[in-house]
DNA sequence: AGAATATTCTCAACACTGTTGAATTATTAG
DNA sequence: CTAATAATTCAACAGTGTTGAGAATATTCT
C-alpha cells in the first residue's frame, strides 16, 4: 500500500561521496583525535566542501560516531575467543585478549580515541558499551551466571581505568609494565567480577 | 646580593583581580566543564578584560589548571583517614572514602572535571596523580610493603575505571548501583592491590 | 518533450573561539 | 620630571563549527 504513491524528483544516488567522507573522517579523527581533525580538513581530505560533510551528517559529533562506529568488527572476533574455553580462566582470556588489543597500534587507536571522544559526545558512550560490554555478555550466554550485566560492567570499570591510566594519562610505574605483568595483575580481578559470589565479600581469604 | 640593584618602575600588585580571575575561573570550570568554558565568560564575571586573563596566565589550559590546583587539599584529609586502621581493611576504606567523596556534589565535580580534562590537557595528569595517587602512597608510608608505586597506581586504574563507567559514561547498571553495593564490589579488587603478594597469581583460590 | 520534484553540491557568510600585539594608563625609583 | 616597569585595554587575527540561499543535476510524472 506505500508504493502506490511514487514519488518525483531525483533519487538518492549512490554515496560515493558520502562514502569518502567517512573514510576521510576515519583516518583523520584515527590520527589527530577529535579536537584537533577538522571538518575542513575532512573536506579537503574527501575533495568536498565543508557545507556538504555538514549536510550529510547534520554535526561534527555525528560524523565522528558514524565514523567510528563501523569499528565494531571487533568485538565480533573477542567475543568468540572469549566464550571458548572453560569460565574458571575467563579473567585471564579476557585481560589477554584486552591488553593485547590495546599494545598492538591500529586497534589500540580505535579504543583510545572512542574512549577519549566518549567523554564530550552524548551518545559516543553507548558505542563503547558496544565495544566493551557486549563481547563480555555475548560470552556470558553459555554460561548460567547470575547478574551477568553488572559483572560485565564491573570487569568493565577495570579495563577502562587501564585504558585511562595506561595508554591515555600514561601514569608511571603502570605504563611501563611489561604486557605480561599488567596481565597477571588485573586478571584475578576480572576473574572475580565475572564468576565469583558477588554477594559474599571474603575479607579473610588472604 | 642579589637586592644591591634596585629596579625601577611599577612593583607588582597585590594580585587582586589575578585572584578574582581564579576564583571566576574555578567557578565556571567547575559549573560547565573545559569546553563550555570560554575565557571571554571568565573574564566578564571577573569584570576584566578577556586580554588579561591571557597576559597573566598565558592559556586557557594553564588557568584551568592554576585554577583547579587549589582543591588538593582533599587528598590531605583521604590520606589521614586512611592512613589510620590497619592495613588489612585499607581496601574497604579507600573504597568507602573515594565512592562517597564521588557521590557528594561539590566534590565529585572536582574530580570528574579533573578527569575530563586530564585526557586534553598535558599536565593534567599530574594533577591527577597527585589527587588519587599521593594520598594513597602517604598512607603507605607507614606499612613496609613493596612496590607501594605499582600496588598505589593499580588500585588507582581501579578507581580511575569507576569515576569514568559509573559518573561520567554512567554505563549501567554499575550507574545506578547503592554506592554500598559498590564499595562492596571494588573493596577486594582494592584490597589485593594494596596488601596482596602480587606475583602470586592464586587462581585456585575461589 | 517539458514541468515538477528531490537530491547533490557550492558559495558566502555568521557567530564564536583562543590568542596576539600594540597602545594606554598607573605606579614606583632615581 | 623622567624613565622604567606593571596593569590594563582595544582592536584585530586566524581559526572553528554551523547555516541558509541558491545553483546543478538527476529522476519521475504528465
Amino acid at each position: 500500500m506505500d508504493k502506490i504513491i511514487k514519488k518525483a524528483g531525483r533519487r538518492p544516488g549512490q554515496n560515493k561521496t558520502k562514502t569518502s567522507i567517512v573514510a576521510a573522517a576515519e583516518a583523520l579523527f584515527a590520527k589527530e583525535g577529535f579536537d584537533h581533525t577538522t571538518i575542513r580538513a575532512i573536506a579537503t581530505q574527501a575533495e568536498v566542501d565543508p557545507a556538504l560533510v555538514m549536510h550529510y551528517f547534520g554535526s561534527k559529533q555525528a560524523l565522528f560516531i558514524a565514523a567510528t562506529a563501523p569499528s565494531q568488527q571487533m568485538p565480533h572476533k573477542i567475543a568468540q575467543e572469549l566464550s571458548r574455553g572453560n569460565p574458571e580462566t575467563m579473567g585471564l582470556r579476557l585481560a589477554t585478549l584486552f591488553v593485547g588489543m590495546l599494545e598492538a597500534k591500529p586497534t589500540s587507536h580505535i579504543v583510545v580515541n572512542a574512549l577519549k571522544a566518549a567523554i564530550r559526545i552524548p551518545g559516543a558512550a553507548a558505542l563503547l558499551k558496544t565495544v566493551l560490554v557486549r563481547p563480555i555478555l555475548k560470552a556470558f550466554r553459555e554460561s548460567a551466571l547470575d547478574h551477568a550485566e553488572l559483572r560485565a560492567t564491573l570487569a568493565q570499570s577495570q579495563l577502562v581505568g587501564i585504558v585511562m591510566t595506561r595508554y591515555i594519562l600514561k601514569i608511571e610505574p603502570l605504563a611501563s609494565l611489561p604486557p605480561e605483568e599488567l596481565i597477571a595483575y588485573i586478571a584475578p580481578t576480572l576473574q572475580r567480577y565475572l564468576t565469583d559470589d558477588l554477594n559474599n565479600n571474603k575479607k579473610e581469604v588472604l
